[in-house]
Formats: structure tokens, sequence, C-alpha cells
RNA sequence: GGCGCCGUAGCCAAGCGGCCUAAGGCGACGGAUUGCAAAUCCGUUAUUCCCCGGUUCGAAUCCGGGCGGCGCCUCCA
């Protein structure tokens, strides 16, 4: 079997081979923590979480790291350098705002305008997610990770060594910026050369913010600002880093080596985000390469259009869960499947039909494991990737993560009645590993949200239709069957009783 | 202006030169089941791949042109 990924630094795809045969050492560029995480982050997280699995799923023994971007950076941070609005400043105003108008839980977060604070109300409710969503990396937590205040010394001796190799200068600001000339290799990634870029300016670049620069695509590393929320002492000053040394700081400081296997990341980090971690890694460390492979993955519409917050259509995990969106709750399998079943590199279209569409398969996939439960017993039987199932599930994800190819092998065969349901359950079980969507998580509970509403309310409805239908009194037990219909859930009136289902989506 | 992606049935979507008279899902339609439904099960559902040329024995797949949609180049997943 080979493994192919599209590598946007090559624009092709090529075979995936670890540097470390058996290991993959792999980066995500995790969350800022200024709000909750939307769908379109989550996207691109459970993209991750999905490659992560897959490479598990091949017998690899990965290693992920993520980060949490919790210094509070300007909403203005490239173009000025270091101005606009705070961003801890910003979500300061709205929890204060939301505090008010009760939407804040008590106790959640007493004093909003620590940035500390701020940050761990937004970082907990993002693990929350997360772990709900069944990422793994969010059940390593704290261990695998890392919170960007918590390695500014990691960050500062980076900063060092690239003044040192002659990559990095104070300018006549203070500020510490990145040359970009001194990398040959800019814009290797991107294709936003030096030359691109210059043709390209447009007149966006105001000279004014320039002049303390070598050339005006460098980048500020650390900015002394003894008025920005958030400081620590360094060399340059006291002050905070800039956007993208994190990211470098992190992943070689967390895995100790030059070159990892895979970064990962939205499609809007290709530029200028992933072009500048290449060049301060590589940079600081002499090496060749910083990552061999960088997969990015396309942005999510929601019903066709970008996601933004002046449509209206800027949606959070949360509230696709909790109703708001669909007006009615979504099990976090369903929106794991939405956000997992199209290609990672074609523009996903989020929409409440897909929803309704994921919602379907999940329940079949949920119902073939019970069937399969039930038949065998509970008894679980080992199987190899050979099994024909799970090789063409395999094979498909291999290729690029092909996962429409991959679920084509799986729903069809998961809604056969399974001549040998132990093996069926193996073979499901393996999948799972990937899918994680029945159950949700690997651990074994079914990683049911509160979807509000009790079972047993409708289980006491369902006791009054049998009552109703006994008397032949149809009028009413209609009428009780679309109220339980309306509340969310399938109901089935059969032979042996009326039983309801709560409704996936 | 620079860099890049995409265009397959009502909708989502696979396809990587011959097994394609094109996977899979949703929907729709017909049937079983039901008091009627829902859920479930069985079956049907593109001679055709945006358009026009070309390469080839052979193209949805390769090349050229056109039309249409989208992303990045500025904080953004």
């Amino acid at each position: 079997m080979t493994i192919r990924f599209y590598n946007t630094l090559t624009s092709q795809v090529e075979e995936f081979q670890p540097v470390e045969a058996g290991t993959v050492r792999m980066y995500s560029c995790g969350p800022t923590v200024y709000d909750f995480a939307h769908i379109g982050n989550f996207r691109s997280f459970l993209f991750a979480d999905l490659i992560r699995r897959f490479l598990e799923l091949t017998g690899l023994d990965v290693q992920h790291v993520m980060n949490i971007t919790d210094v509070g950076h300007m909403t203005d941070d490239a173009v000025a350098d270091g101005a606009g609005e705070d961003k801890m400043q910003v979500a300061a105003q709205r929890i204060k705002e939301d505090k008010k108008s009760g939407k804040v839980p008590d106790g959640a977060i007493e004093n909003p305008d620590d940035p500390y604070q701020v940050a761990k109300y937004y970082t907990d409710a993002f693990l929350e997610d997360a772990r709900q969503l069944g990422m793994k990396v969010a059940f390593e937590y704290p261990d695998q990770i890392l919170h960007a205040t918590e390695q500014i010394d990691v960050m500062q001796a980076m900063i060092s060594r690239l003044i040192d190799r002659g990559h990095a200068y104070v300018g006549s600001d203070g500020v510490v910026y990145y040359s970009v000339e001194s990398f040959p290799n800019y814009g290797r990634l991107s294709g936003n050369t030096l030359d691109n870029l210059q043709s390209g300016a447009g007149g966006r670049v105001s000279d004014k913010n320039q002049a303390t620069k070598k050339h005006p695509a460098d980048f500020m590393l650390w900015k002394a600002d003894e008025s920005h929320i958030m400081k620590w002492d360094s060399p340059w000053g006291k002050g905070y880093p800039g956007w993208h040394i994190e990211c470098s700081a992190m992943a070689l400081g967390k895995f100790g080596v030059d070159t990892i296997d895979i970064h990962t990341g939205g499609e809007d980090l290709i530029f200028p985000h992933h072009e500048c971690e290449i060049a301060q890694s590589c940079g600081s460390t002499g090496a060749d390469s910083f990552a061999r492979f960088w997969l990015h993955a396309r942005f999510l519409l929601v019903e066709g259009e970008k996601m933004s917050k002046s449509k209206g259509n800027f949606y959070t995990v949360r509230d696709v869960l909790e109703g708001r969106v669909t007006g009615r709750p979504v099990h976090p399998a369903v929106l794991r499947y939405e956000l997992l079943k199209s290609h990672y590199r074609a523009n996903m279209n989020f929409t409440e039909k897909g929803l309704h569409d994921s919602a379907g398969a999940v329940k079949r996939l949920q119902d073939f494991r019970a069937k399969c439960e039930t038949a065998s017993g509970g008894e679980v039987a080992e199987v190899g990737n050979s099994h024909p199932v799970l090789k063409e599930f395999i094979d498909a994800l291999s290729d690029d993560l092909n996962m429409s190819g991959a679920l084509a092998a799986v729903l069809p065969w998961a809604h056969e009645t399974p001549s040998d349901p132990a093996e069926a359950l193996g073979v499901l079980s393996e999948i799972n590993t990937v899918l994680a969507v029945a159950p949700i998580n690997f651990d074994d509970d079914t990683g049911t949200a509160s979807t509000g509403g009790s079972d047993d309310d409708a289980a006491a409805l369902c006791r009054q239709i049998d009552e109703a239908r006994a008397a032949k009194d149809f009028a009413t037990s209609d009428k009780l069957r679309d109220q339980l219909i309306e509340a969310g859930y399938d109901v089935q009136i059969g032979r042996d009783g009326t039983t309801a289902e709560r409704k996936l989506a």
C-alpha cells in the first residue's frame, strides 16, 4: 500500500513516507482563542484528525501537535506591524456584553479584563468542542496541545538564533523583523516570491509602515510595546512575539528535530503564515526543509457563500450542535461526518440538507453496529487490513484521502446483513477508528450531546400511543405521534409496541 | 496585476487514457410493511461527463481555446 498526499509545496500528489520509519511527526495550526471556534475552523482541525487517524490505521505511530494561539495579537498585525485593536481586548468587550445578557454561565469567567482568563475561557470551549467532535489530540491535552503564552522563551531563543544567523534584524523602530531577502526560498510554498509580491502590491502597502523595514515583505518577530495587554521581557524590550514565530518555535521545540513530516492548516494560512514559518524554521536550523508535506484544507462555504459575520452565516460548533442553525439539535457525530465527508481540497458547502444527509449515513452506521452487536452477542473478531471492505476503505484514503471513495466502500456494506457479525463488527471497529462516528469517541461512550428534552417523556408518550391504538383511537395516537415527531423523534409503531428514537439532526 | 483551484444526474460526490452503456449518498418514483404514516427492506433513477477544437485505435480522463464559479495575495481554518 502506498500513501499519497497532495503536497502544497510541490503542487503535486506525492508518495508519503515519514522521515523516521514508523513514526510521523505532524503539526497543525490550531485555533486562536479570542472567540468560539466556528465550523470552518473545525473542518480544518478535523481534516488534521482524519490524517492522523488514517495514518494510525495503517500502522504508523503519529505524534500530532497543535498550538493554541493565546497571545493577544492585533487585529491589524501585519499591515501596520502591530496597529489596530488588541484581539484580547475586543474579546473582553464581547464577554462583558455576553455576561450582561446572561449568555456566559456563572463562574465561567471572573474577570474578562484579564487576558489569561479570556484565553482560558475560549480554550476550554475549544477543547470541549474538539472532544465532542472526536478530535483525538484533544483527548491527549495538555500533552500535545501547546499554548503560545507558555512558549515565549522558545520563541525568543529562535529569534536570537535568527538574528545571529543574519536572518533577522532590529529595525529603526526597535521592532525585530525577519529579512525575507536573506532567505532565497521565500515564496516557494505560496508562489508569492518577492518579485511577485512586488508586482502585486497594488498600493495596498503604505510607505509609512515600510520605512523601518529593509524590504516591504519583512515581517515582525518581536515588538516591544508597553501598552500591549500581554507582554513579556525580552532582549528587544518588553513586548510580544509576532504571529508567525510561535508555530515555528513550538513545532521544532516540541519535536526536537529540524524537519517534521506533515504540517496542516487551512488554505488561507499558506500565505503569509506558512511561508513565514518555513523562512523562520529553515533560517534558524539551516535545514533545507521544515515540513516535508504541507497539507491544506480548502474553505468551507455556508449555503454557497463564504462564511462571514456580516452575512449572518457565521456558525460556531455550538450553534450547530445546540440547534441554532437547523432549529433542531444536531448530534456531534453528524457534524463530524458532515465536515469530513467531502474531499479536503474541494470547497465544501455546508448546508442544512447536507447535515440531514449526514444524519442518515451516521444512523446507518450506528444501526449497523447495533445489529451486528445483537447478532454476535458483542463478540468482535480480529480482522486484518486485507479484509475486502477495510482494504477498499484504506486504499481510497491512501489516495490523497479520498473520503467519498472510502465511504462508497462502507455505506452499501453497512446495510447488508452480515454473514459473520463478529467479523463485521471487527471491520466496523477498524473503520470507526478513522470515521469515529459510530460511536464518536474511541472510548466507549456514545458521545451523546445533551440535546434537551427528556427521553422519559418520549417513552411515556409511546406508552400512551400504545394505549390509544389498543383502543383503536387512531385520532389520538396520530396526534401523539405528531407531537413526538415535532419534538425531534423518529417514531416506530410496530407489533411489539411503540418506540421513539431521537433524530440525529 | 500576481499565484492557484474547480465545472460529472434534481442535489452532494467518486472517477487519475480502455473493466465507464460513469461508484456511493440524498432526493424522487414503484413495491413490501403499516389502520394511515415514519423508520426499515427490495427495485428504478446520467448512452453521458460546461462548450468548441485537437492528440489517440480509444478521452469525463491528455493538450489548446472559450464560457462559468471560487480562493489567496490584508487578520482569517
